[in-house]
DNA sequence: GTTTTGACGTAGC
DNA sequence: CGCTACGCCAAAA
């Protein structure tokens, strides 16, 4: 063990375990891990995430603002994404959010 | 080994 | 109500 990709492959498998129209934030993933200060390793992980079967696009900030967005193919994709998957959003933001949300510490 | 950066979060102004 | 600043951790250069 010790090796770098644990901590990616634990954002990897949390996230992966997301139930489908359901989302949840990078904190709180950072948090059941360990520290919720390493909220930004969540993202980073993330990004390594890009083109994983981790569906990146159910993990938002704490607002439930689409903050990476930015990073997906297109300007809407993400957003897309999560409407398909009965998540509605506006403004890029998650609508009921806080209904929506999908915490690991309640399932795992 | 040091420096920079980053898909966050919270606090302060 | 909006922006700035700081903190915190890990990986890449």
């Amino acid at each position: 063990m010790s090796k770098s990709e644990d901590f990616f492959a634990r954002v990897y498998e949390v996230v992966h375990q997301i139930p489908h129209g359901r989302v949840t934030s990078y904190g709180a993933i950072a948090a059941y891990l360990g520290s919720k200060k390493s909220s930004r390793i969540v993202g980073y992980a993330l990004n390594a995430a890009a083109g994983t079967d981790v569906p990146a696009h159910r993990v938002v900030n704490r607002n439930g603002l689409l903050t990476g967005k930015h990073h997906f193919p297109g300007s809407t994709m993400m957003a897309d994404l999560l409407q398909s998957e009965g998540v509605s959003i506006k403004d890029d933001q998650v609508v009921d959010f806080k209904s929506l949300f999908w915490d690991p510490r309640i399932n795992l």
